[in-house]
Parts: structure tokens; sequence; C-alpha cells
DNA sequence: GGGATAAGGTTGCCTACGAAACTAATTCGG
DNA sequence: CCGAATTAGTTTCGTAGGCAACCTTATCCC
């Protein structure tokens, strides 16, 4: 029962040491995982939709709008309009970005192969399908619940009032 | 060897359901996860300073500095001078964040048990074990590079990857 | 056709972190 | 003892990502 937090903990740090270190590794490419990751799913649905893209990255829209704005700013990725529908706006790569994203790929591989050298094969497959498994279970719980759950609270940096038990 | 960086993938979307799945439960008491954690640590060694903090929470300083400013604006945390080394501030908890720190410890485990409920507890155990190897390795691995590598010869590894094309 | 509703994107605000540079206080080496 | 190196903490800047509140177009449906 203990260790259920410590696998809260463990997966948080895991996840964080390892972008960090990714990070250190490919900063001077200009970009960081985060843009890496979207160029991955870029590449690999050329013309994508903001939305699309969103939804294959597990992530707000608003957020994943940001990271392409960062990624066009830098010029690996444009946004053209759509012909038939006015709101949309597909995004594809750039030449310059194709190159970096086989390099960032190589990168991320190297990276993990060094973090998992100890790691028997088996286990590191087993511990991919317990991860799909908690993940699964986790879009679930957050698709249960959509967005507010109540609590109009904005602004107001009031107390947080009778929450504390005494 | 192709799931490799499915690990990767899937440790980054597992942490960062389950931080929004938790935020989303304790938005309504004022805190984050994040501030949680710091909270526990503290809970579990009060008065320690903010370096110390940092080191347990395996973070940077500034980070961590940030943290306790909020946790502080909130009431949940003092900060105090120390008497014999005027640069140390020793860090506390409030009365309130004692009982805030037993809620939210509720709330994790809860949200834990949710999201790992169809888990053998062998399976949560052995999971367990393999995120602590690779924590250790990405530890290690991120000492060993101490801050900027900016450039400077990446250190051969092992092979692939040739560096940036152009 | 025209109003309600939904879908695509964007903007603003907030927290979280890392990186680097900086200040003040302390310890160390000669 | 004094100046150099260390250490504690903070500040500044940049990226990441959630949440909410918008616009703008498209659709739906009467």
């Amino acid at each position: 029962m203990e260790d259920l937090r410590d696998f809260g903990f463990l997966v948080s740090d895991v996840a964080r040491l390892l972008r960090t270190e990714f990070d250190r590794r490919v900063r001077h490419l200009g970009l960081t995982r985060s843009q890496w990751l979207a160029l991955t799913r870029i590449y690999r649905q050329p013309g994508c939709t903001l939305s699309e893209l969103a939804e294959t990255m597990e992530m707000e829209k608003a957020s994943t709008g940001k990271l392409v704005d960062r990624l066009e700013a830098n010029g690996f990725v444009v946004r053209k309009a759509d012909g038939s529908d006015r709101r949309v706006k597909r995004i594809h790569l750039t030449g310059e970005a194709e190159a970096i994203e086989r390099t960032m790929r190589g990168i991320a591989l190297d990276t993990l192969q060094e973090a998992l050298a100890t790691l028997p094969d088996r286990e590191r497959e087993r511990a991919v399908e317990t991860l799909l498994k908690v993940k699964a279970s986790l879009q679930e719980m957050l698709q249960k619940r959509p967005r507010t759950a109540s609590h109009p609270r904005p602004n107001g940096l009031s107390a947080p009032s009778e929450v504390a038990p005494r």
C-alpha cells in the first residue's frame, strides 16, 4: 500500500529527469523536448490541424497552439489556411525541421538507451505494458471529469477558507 | 528496440496526466500537487533550509524557492532566520498547512488507488523497482554533466545520430 | 433564411521548472 | 588575518502546460 505514493513520485521524477537530460543534450539545436515531440507528430501527420495535433498529443488546444507558435517563430513549421474551412490552419514542417527531427530522434534514442542501459529487455517491456494500463486508466478518469467540477472561483487570492479540518 | 521511445513517451504522459488529475481534485483547496509535495517534505524535515529542501526534491534551488514563495504567500509556510548563519532561512509549516497536508495526502492516495486499480500488487511493485533503477541511472547521467555542456562535445556516445546535418 | 449551437483558434492568467547571473555571508588557505 | 573560493538565496528570463474566456466560422434545425 505504501508504495502507491512511491509510484506517483517516481513517475514524476523520472519524467522530469528525462526531460531535463534530453533538453540539455539538444539545447544547442535550439529546440526542446516538447517541441521535438510536436515535430514528430506533425512529421507523421503532415498538414494536420491544431485540434488534431492537440488530440494526438493529449494536450489542451491552447497549450498546443503556443507550442506551435514557438515552432513557427523559429521557422520549423508553417500554418497554412485550409481551402474549404476558413477556421482551420493546417500545420506543415519546413525542410529544415525534417533534418532536425531526425537528429533529435537519434539523440532521444541515445538518451533512453543510456538511461535504460542496465534494464533487461523483458523488464522494460513489462514496464511499458504497465504504464500503458495506467495511462488508459488516467485518461478515463480525466474524461469522466470534463473540466471544471464546479468551482467558478478564478481570480481572488481569498484564503482557502474552511477547507482545513481541525 | 522500438519501444524505447514508447517508454519515454509513456512516462511523460503518465506523469502529466497524474498531475492534471490530482490538481483538479485539489484545486478547491488552493494548492497544487507540486506545492503539496513540498509540504510533505517540509513536514518530514521541519526547519529545513531551502537548499536541503531543493536537495530532497531534486530540484533547482531557484525553482524550489519560488514554490516556497507561493506557499508562504498563502500562509502555509514561514521562513525563519537562522541564529548562527545569517544566510540561511529555515522553513516551517504553519498549523493550517499540517491539516491540509493530511487532507491532500488522502486525495493523493485515492487518486493513485483509482489510477492503479486494475494493477495487481505484484505488477505495481515491479514497476516501482524498474522506475527506481531508471531514476538512479538518470541522476547519475545528470550529475556527470554538471550544467552547461553547451556544445563541448557531448561525449561521443555509442554511435548513431550524426550531429546536425547541414 | 436565420438564430442557436458547435467547432477551430487565440489570448490572458497562473503555476512549474531550468539556466544563468547576482548579492550577501561564510569558510578556507596562506 | 585577509583575500579567494564556496555556499545560501534571490532575481531575471524563457519554455511548458492547464484553465477560462473570448472571436470567428460552420452547421444544425426549425
